[in-house]
DNA sequence: TTAGCTGCAAAAGGTTTGCAAATTA
DNA sequence: TAATTTGCAAACCTTTTGCAGCTAA
């Protein structure tokens, strides 16, 4: 794969380098997929929702801002695709939809189970706890497909 | 609330105290509600799973087999009503249904994301990630409300 | 040219709900 | 008796699928 990795600053609020429409789509096309119009714009939505995770009917509607006609079950069969590109994936934050985002494996999501606030931490908070269970159970923990419950500050000081 | 812990040996794996079917059914009762016979099969059903996490499905099933003309929707409105008095939990160990248990706060899960091995640990290999969030976020993890993903032994050693 | 996408509509899977009749306390 | 549960059927929500036509490569 040649994708180049462009450096062009985009939206992001890091100063990674940024990844751009092009080289998501080149990737698709790399493995024998056709890059069209619907699959631009989702991806163009996915990369305008910058660290924000966007369920399904939301990209839906956001790209229809963009393409009218998209139908649901193209945003599932694309945001299918990108997942086996190992280019997004998606997690189950609570009951409801699941949420699609790009694939950095940099966090992890608390999310209360009173008020459903979501916070977001990073993934290296588990070092400990990975190489634990890897010891002794040899799995390895990977993914953050499945938030963890629990409450928060503010739900804990309410009375229940 | 006054349900005695009765001390009678069932058929779980452990020596802990048995909770008994009436203990549960004595709590429903004090809570304003009834007690009933779908009621009871399903509190028999779900004790007699033991350690085991059923789905709605198969509590249906099971209970059918004692009282053959009980409604789906009954079984998932009893398991709500012992959700609410803490009696029982569900966690989302995958896709797919919810699977239900007595409320024990002992052990978590490990689902192997390749051959959806369910891994059992006890929760107090979380106790440093506990603290560590508690300390960092006022966030207080509580639950196995979802299950923790990742490969297991069996599957890292084996080519993808 | 042809494998791969698309929109549409229908279906699937899991869970919830409205309601009148039956039951519990 | 009054409040709660029940079975049934229908609805719900999210996601998947079948298919004929369209389109990118």
């Amino acid at each position: 794969m040649t994708a180049k990795t462009a450096r062009t600053a985009k939206k992001g609020p890091s100063s990674q380098p940024a990844v751009v429409a092009e080289d998501i789509l080149a990737r698709l096309r790399a493995s024998g997929g056709r890059v069209t119009a619907p699959r631009r714009a989702i991806v163009e939505v996915l990369l305008g929702a910058g660290q924000r995770h966007l369920n399904a009917e939301e990209i839906v509607d956001a790209v229809r801002s963009l393409l009218p006609d998209v139908a649901e079950s193209t945003i599932y069969r694309t945001v299918a695709a990108l997942e086996d590109l190992a280019v997004i994936s998606h997690v189950h934050l609570d009951h409801g939809p699941a949420t699609f985002h790009f694939g950095d494996r940099t966090h992890r999501h608390l999310v209360c189970r009173r008020c459903h606030t979501i916070v977001e931490i990073p993934a290296d908070l588990f070092a400990d706890l990975a190489r634990d269970l890897d010891r002794r159970y040899g799995f390895s923990i990977a993914g953050e497909h499945f938030a963890i419950n629990g409450e928060c500050r503010a739900c804990r000081s309410q009375p229940t």
